[in-house]
DNA sequence: ATCCTGACTTGAC
DNA sequence: GGTCAAGCCAGGA
């Protein structure tokens, strides 16, 4: 079900959507900026996410990463492994800081949540 | 209000 | 194929 509503902030939606991506796939900030209809705002999408440990319920940050595949966020976690780590437990192979099979692992939000 | 920063993306070259 | 510069927008100083 697509997310119309307007009454909650960006954050919000953006936080709303990163919780649907299934475990073991992956997706990325410009994919859920498009996805709520703002395609520019993927540097605010990141944004969101430095701001997604202190929100309530949690966010599975780790699940998104650049449109290449690369754990550019890594250094924001807790711990510098700890992305990684968590992709590697849901069977996501990482290699170099690189999802490997990122092309197969790709969730997009327009097509799996519909547009 | 203005300037700066940044877990990004795209379009030239 | 790569690398670089510009555009983007929310927050903080």
């Amino acid at each position: 079900m697509p997310l119309n509503d307007t009454d909650i902030d960006f954050f919000q939606r953006v936080y709303e959507v990163a919780r649907r991506i299934p475990s073991g796939r992956v997706t990325s900030y410009g994919a859920i900026a498009r996805y709520l209809g703002t395609g520019r705002s993927a540097r605010v999408v990141g944004y969101a996410m430095n701001a997604s440990s202190s929100v309530h319920p949690p966010v599975p940050a780790h699940r998104v990463v650049n449109r290449i595949g690369l754990l550019t966020g890594k250094h924001h976690f807790p711990l510098p492994d700890l992305m990684q780590q968590l992709l590697e437990s849901e069977g996501v192979v990482v290699e170099n800081d690189q999802i490997v099979d990122f092309e197969k692992l790709f969730w997009d939000p327009m097509k799996e949540l519909g547009i």
